[in-house]
RNA sequence: GGUCCGGUCGUCUAGCGGUUAGGAUGCUGCCCUUUCACGGCGGAGGUCGCGGGUUCAAAUCCCGUCCGGACUACCA
């Protein structure tokens, strides 16, 4: 049997990379098996729902790569895909109606005020918390009627078994044993007819065909509940596959204090889709040996539920941050030129640098210079990108990283005019370079070392850093940079000659 | 309170009865070198949570214990 398994997002907030790591799991796990990947919206909860997330979820997953042969979005045989929808078509009503016909479901009156109550009481008596059967598991017909004649309100409860052991085979785990009675009858149906996570992925599951139930292992302790019920059905219960959950760096729960969890900031901070998906990859999955770097298809291709690990694993952003560079040392200038404009007129990017919390960094004007320079130098930015991709680590720092080459005047660094303009020589250096390349049409790199050594040698220099430095501060404004003959090549003797001058002002 | 899950360098992990416990990242030293990076070569960092067993032999198997976490909603 072909394996097909489902991601299914509950459209109440952005997909964070937690999530997305679940998604991609899935992704590679039916890649890996030729099966199928369903996406399925879990909007059961209306109060919850918050509008645009969606298209959110839709935006993330295209963006990774992660990708759906069935389901929301994609079509398919099994449609809708969309919770709210299946249950406008009366497929939940239809199955509840067989749990309550073969006993295995009941409705329960109480009210939300009573249920609080309860489980006050149950607090301060050490009790089990939860619900077991309360006043109307056990209730008589008559009693049922009676209420219903009333018109209360009410909502389905499952009827867990009693005094049995249910036993999870968890793919991860291993076999997971449950007492039945610890478990409590959970709400299959809502007061507002809706039914909840637990009845409606069940069905949903069961109506897909989903092979594997793969989640977080937050779901653990509800899986009696889900095993139940496909055992009141009498279908085949699905495997089990509990994946660990990813933590932040203090071993909790992600959130907003650890810093970016939405996995559209990670696009808007200038990451690579690859970089995220082979990093989170391997949070919680290993493909045995040392292997790391990956492509999408060697990670399709090595996916298999032995390499999950049982327990959680911590969001490492420097270690994102190593592999980022990586791969983007990796691309041609004329990718990472195409990437970046691409990104510096994105919306989402705009929004990302500006939010408070980004205040302090200044990469749009940069990230918009280099744009509007690649409309006019295309030839400038590639060289400019080039020499910096090596020391870049996110697309978003290629902006500010390339600046230098494309303004007319480049801030001086304070410190560096006073370490580097105040050496005895600065002033006959710089004259000199204006000499050598003043009316020059074009220079290439060896043009400008030879230059700079035989001007350390004709000076006396020993080593040519004396000679390097001022001309650096000179050219870029600052210490520190790609090699000065390179960056002196690609700006050519024009700007050269311009910004010696200016330097020479400063002297 | 109850149930369940988890535990190898700071972090991600390899390991599946016999290894000097390996790799990656981070930190760090050296080399390269015009700076910063990149790259190369080293180093520090793990009593495999702890305590018992089983065994000639345990990170690996068993039991206990501690610590951490999840769930315990008419949310997912």
């Amino acid at each position: 049997m072909s394996v097909r398994v489902r991601y299914a997002p509950s459209p109440t907030g952005s997909p964070h990379v937690g999530n997305i790591r679940d998604a991609l799991f899935k992704h590679l796990f039916a890649k890996h098996h030729k099966g199928v990947n369903i996406l399925r919206i879990e909007d059961t909860d209306r109060t919850r729902f918050i509008p645009g997330v969606e298209e959110e979820i839709v935006e993330s997953l295209n963006w990774m790569g992660i990708e759906f042969q069935e389901g929301f979005g994609a079509g398919g045989d099994h449609g809708p895909y969309r919770q709210s929808e299946r249950k406008e078509l009366g497929i939940y009503d239809k199955w509840i109606k067989v749990l309550m016909e073969r006993g295995h479901a009941y409705k329960a009156f109480e009210t939300a005020e009573e249920l609080d109550e309860m489980r006050e009481f149950q607090k301060i008596n050490k009790q089990n918390f939860g619900y077991f059967g309360g006043m109307w598991r056990d209730a008589t017909p008559e009693q049922v009627e009676a209420a219903e004649a009333a018109g209360k309100a009410f909502v389905i409860r499952q009827r867990m078994p009693k005094n049995s052991t249910i036993v999870i085979e968890d793919a991860i785990r291993g076999r997971v044993e449950f007492d039945s009675n610890t478990v409590d009858d959970a709400v299959l149906i809502n007061g507002d007819g809706m039914p909840t996570y637990h009845f409606a992925a069940m069905v949903d599951d069961h109506l897909m065909g989903i092979t594997h139930i793969m989640r977080g292992e937050e779901w653990i302790s509800s899986a009696p509940k889900h095993a139940a019920l496909f055992d009141s059905f009498g279908w085949e219960r699905p495997i089990f596959v509990h994946c660990p959950v990813i933590n932040g760096k203090d071993g909790k729960k992600l959130s907003k204090r650890h810093g970016d969890t939405k996995c559209l900031d990670f696009r808007a901070a200038g990451y690579l889709p690859h970089t995220l998906g082979n990093f989170i990859a391997l949070i919680g999955w290993a493909p045995g040996g040392d292997r790391e770097l990956m492509t999408m298809d060697e990670l399709c291709e090595a996916f298999d539920l032995g390499g999950l690990q049982p327990a959680p694993g911590v969001f490492d952003m420097d270690k994102l941050n190593w592999m980022n560079g990586h791969y983007l040392r990796q691309l041609s200038p004329s990718e990472i030129v195409t990437k970046v404009r691409e990104f510096a007129l994105a919306e989402s990017t705009a929004e990302y640098w500006e939010r408070e919390a980004n205040a302090d960094k200044s990469v749009m004007p940069g990230l918009l210079l280099l744009n509007s320079a690649a409309a006019t130098d295309l030839e400038l930015v590639e060289r400019a990108v080039q020499l910096e991709q090596e020391r870049v680590v996110t697309l978003a720092e290629f902006g500010e990283a390339c600046a230098f080459f494309f303004q007319d005047e480049p801030p001086f660094d304070p410190k560096a005019i006073e370490k580097w303009f105040a050496v005895p020589h600065a002033r006959q250096l710089l004259e000199d370079l204006v000499t050598r390349f003043e009316g020059v049409v074009s220079c290439t790199p060896e043009d400008c070392e030879s230059f700079i050594r035989s001007w350390a040698e004709t000076n006396a220099m020993e080593k040519i850093g004396p000679v390097v430095h001022p001309t650096r501060v000179a050219m870029t404004g600052k210490t520190v940079g790609p090699g000065l003959f390179e960056l002196m090549a690609a700006l050519g003797p024009a700007r050269i000659v311009k910004r010696a001058k200016r330097a020479l002002a400063q002297i």
